[in-house]
RNA sequence: GCCCGGGUGGUGGAAUCGGUAUACACAGCAGACUUAAAAUCUGCCGGAGCAAUCCAUGCGAGUUCGAGUCUCGCCCCGGGCACCA
């Protein structure tokens, strides 16, 4: 017999999947499908990350088993290949995006065929290609013409350095995502997305899937709903009215004061007419020249000025001096709030910076109801209400409801539900993204490209730089933007704004589904078929972007009835990140970086993918070890040498390990826990080892099981042993669970909980038998001579104790 | 501060309807083969102790015949959110 070689053997084999298409999926028929999706990657020039490796070959393992399970099986691939980091290579190497793009998709796509991935290849999509786009800009338009794609004139977060918008998902501690740089903010027209249309139904229909409960539990705070209520109050001192939002109102009978945030609508309303005007107008200049990173800085010290107005509590008809406070925030509520210091903290550090009088209306459990003089009192989630007319006596989350009740009855009040999410900024100043297909035309507004003008291509520039007003550098492409309204034919200017590379990722499981289509995104027929997804794995760092995204998306095309469900995924798992061997990030600049051409090259794929899964639990974070994955190839060193000792010798003890093996590999799967899968495949290589000789039989069952993580090398051995059809062809082994039982098990035997003995014994035995066999053991007769026998536990198959005394 | 995870040998980790803690691997040590090394194979491998035995799953209590696993109170680490009213 040859040696190991893997690199003739997984050329061999990867050369005759791709000739033989074997995982090409059918588009219907009689079979059950199964999709399984994992997000494509960004073709960064960095290339493929080992990182990519751990999650495709994980997926990979689940469809290959779905596969020999009888399934016709969608596992495709694609290139999501819009965004910044290409534009930014091409500024700096004078290259067409483009050309860097495919040069990129080339190496990545040589590296993902050397891991032996069961992709298949010819669904392949890429969303920088027009024939790709043109549907990611139809899927706006629907958008538009729905009204959910709408413009306004907004402060946005800003990045001075890559001189574009983000969304409030892509800022990280005040800093831009990408670079790190601080943002600011900039008054600019945008393009939206009503996702908070849909922010209800995003929570509530997670419900309805099968998500990892972290993942789900993000999105609900990310979400972050709130229910409430809208109180008017008039003004004393003028013929006004204000309006706050709380959650609280049943502490409302404690309010000793109004804040309104110092860029809120009421301030900018009532600037002129506040008596301390002058106060005001300064207080609001100086927190617009504070950054965000500033006011964080400063210890959230609550900080305000009186507004010389107060408002009139409904209630009591105390009246609660208005302050502006940069403390609240504009874009939560109403942008006012009202000050109840007894029961907030945040308001209570407020009263005691401004001297405000503090009232308490709730009493602890204790049943104190003394002064509030510190912030450690400062009573927020429980109680009894006290101080507050009718609804003293009251647990709060009662009086809450009743009070609601009385507020809407009286008409100051009127219940709310408030989100954190705010709609999505859809608008980047950048090249290399989707043109918008909007024409503005002087007469008609903002027009859509005609349907059939779709794809609305995006031009040859010179220069891929933004420029310094902001707008993209399609702006300067006059020839371009020059164009004629498509409604009345006057001249107009085409939008130049792009598209953020979220968008084409929100649908490109659709595509999949039929990725030729040219007169729709994807046949009603193939999306019936496939969607939704079975099993979809990604990265936790998508949770609130894009798994977000592409479900507001698709929920979207699901009500203007182009998709056939309401969710996109019907599971959703995530994967931990592999880390390099010193634990930190692997980046270029630390030089830690593991090249998976350099791992297959040296040990090959079979060994980088069965590594990968054996490093540890899959959905946490793991360090690279080098010297582990030398055990791995030693480990499959001994598997290929097994195939000299196949006999036709029958072996009882191998026929149940190998059956054991069955059933926790298949089981290990469902649960994705392939590092004890792994583990359960080398206990029984190495009781085959030992066994001397196998049975061909057993031997065959075995390389189908570890056939999915280890594709190459089990293809070989399999063919060696006379096999003309692949391994892939066969039916995934099922085990019997009579072979699987021990008859005969060690027990340990307890004395008051403390193991003294071992015995073998039937897992059928009686009680009475355990216990006769466990009191021959003389350590067992040494621990309970003398002592009172009070009672015996016995646990068939697992345990006896004996309890003395 | 709030919401998720997690803390087990020298290392990665296994075992959570309570039932022999440390499976499987890596590293290490010893031996075989070899002139030698590599590779391979065999054995050992939580701590203390001659042994019987005792002590060990972040810390402290508790429930139980029995706790890594359950309850209560802490500490630490990772991820997410954060002046959200």
């Amino acid at each position: 017999m040859k040696k190991y070689n893997h690199q003739e053997i997984e050329l061999k084999w990867q050369k005759r999947w791709e000739e033989s298409q074997v995982f090409q999926a059918q588009n219907g028929g009689d079979k059950k499908k199964w999709y399984t999706l994992v997000e494509f990657p960004y073709p960064s020039g960095a290339g493929l990350h080992v990182g990519h490796v751990r999650s495709y070959t994980a997926l990979d393992i689940v469809s290959r088993k779905k596969r020999m399970e009888g399934y016709n099986v969608l596992y495709p691939i694609g290139w999501d290949a819009f965004g910044l980091p290409t534009e930014n290579y091409a500024i700096k190497n004078k290259i067409h995006p483009q050309v860097a793009t495919q040069q990129n998709i080339a190496t990545f796509k040589r590296q993902l065929k050397a891991l032996g991935l069961s992709f298949d290849w010819s669904r392949e999509v890429n969303t920088t290609d027009p024939a790709y786009y043109k549907w990611t800009q139809w899927i706006f338009l629907q958008f538009f013409k729905k009204g959910l794609a709408y413009q306004k004139e907004m402060p946005i977060n800003w990045c001075p350095q890559c001189k574009i918008g983000l969304a409030n998902e892509e800022v990280v501690d005040g800093k831009c995502e990408r670079c790190g740089t601080e943002s600011t903010h900039k008054n600019m027209k945008q393009w939206m997305l009503a996702i908070t249309k849909y922010a209800d139904r995003l929570i509530e229909d997670l419900k309805t899937v099968d998500y990892l409960p972290k993942i789900a539990q993000q999105q609900i705070n990310w979400i972050g709903k709130s229910e409430g209520i809208n109180i008017t109050y008039d003004i004393e001192e003028a013929d006004e009215k204000i309006e706050v939002y709380t959650t609280r109102p049943d502490t409302n009978f404690g309010a000793t004061f109004v804040v309104a945030a110092p860029d809120s609508d009421f301030v900018t309303k009532n600037l002129e007419s506040f008596p301390k005007k002058e106060k005001v107008e300064q207080y609001v200049k100086d927190t617009n020249k504070k950054s965000e990173l500033e006011r964080i800085a400063e210890g959230r010290k609550k900080t305000g000025v009186f507004t010389g107005w107060s408002a009139i509590n409904n209630l009591n008809g105390r009246l609660m001096p208005v302050y502006v406070g940069d403390f609240v925030l504009s874009g939560v509520g109403t942008g006012v709030v009202v000050g109840v210091p007894g029961h907030d903290l945040r308001d209570f550090e407020f009263a005691q910076a401004m001297d405000l009088e503090i009232i308490r209306v709730v009493k602890d459990s204790n049943g104190d109801d003394s002064e509030i003089t510190k912030p450690e009192q400062v009573q927020e989630s429980a109680g009894t209400m006290v101080n507050s007319d009718f609804l003293n006596g009251m647990d709060i989350h009662a009086a809450t409801e009743k009070i609601k009740d009385y507020m809407e009855e009286k008409g100051f009040g009127k219940r709310i539900v408030n989100f954190k999410l705010r709609d999505w900024i859809f608008s980047r100043q950048h090249y290399w993204g989707e043109p918008i297909p909007i024409v503005h035309c002087e007469k008609c507004g903002a027009v859509p490209v005609p349907e059939d003008q779709l794809p609305l291509e995006l031009p040859d520039v010179k220069n891929y730089e933004p420029t310094d007003t902001g707008e993209s550098p399609l702006a300067a492409m006059t020839d371009w933007v020059n164009t004629k309204c498509p409604v009345c034919g006057a001249v107009a200017r085409r939008e130049t704004d792009t598209m953020p590379n979220w968008a084409g990722s929100s649908w490109y499981f659709l595509r999949y589904c039929d990725p030729k289509n040219n007169a729709e995104f994807a046949s009603q027929e193939n999306l019936k078929y496939f969607i939704p997804v079975d099993l979809y794995n990604g990265g936790m760092e998508h949770t609130t972007l894009h798994l977000l995204y592409s479900r507001f998306w698709h929920k979207f095309l699901f009500d203007c009835g182009h998709v056939p469900t309401s969710e996109p995924y019907q599971r959703r798992r995530s994967h931990g990140m592999v880390l390099a061997s010193d634990g930190k990030k692997m980046s270029k600049s630390l030089g830690n970086v593991v090249n998976p051409d350099d791992i297959i090259k040296e040990y090959g794929a079979d060994t980088l993918r069965l590594y990968e899964m054996f490093m540890g639990p899959f959905d946490e974070a793991i360090a690279w070890d080098p010297n582990a994955i030398r055990g791995i190839k030693k480990f499959l060193v001994r598997v290929y040498k097994l195939a000299t000792q196949v006999t036709d010798e029958k072996n009882q003890e191998l026929e149940k390990i190998i059956h054991q093996t069955i059933k926790k590999v298949t089981l290990d799967i469902d649960a994705m826990k392939f590092n004890t899968a792994v583990s359960q495949l080398m206990i029984c290589v190495n009781a085959l080892e030992k066994a001397k000789n196998v049975l061909q039989e057993t031997f065959e069952l075995f390389l189908k099981v570890l056939s999915l993580f280890a594709p190459h090398v089990t293809e070989e051995l399999w063919e060696n042993l006379g096999h003309k059809e692949s391994i892939i062809k066969e039916p995934w082994p099922k085990w019997d669970e009579e072979l699987v039982k021990d008859e005969v098990v060690k027990m340990a035997v307890q004395v008051n909980g403390k193991v003294r003995a071992n015995i073998e014994l039937s897992v059928t035995a009686s009680a009475k038998e355990a216990q006769a066999m466990a009191l021959t053991r003389e350590n067992v007769l040494r621990n309970t001579s003398g002592k009172k026998m009070v009672k015996v536990i016995y646990v068939p198959g697992k345990i006896i104790n004996i309890v003395v005394k």
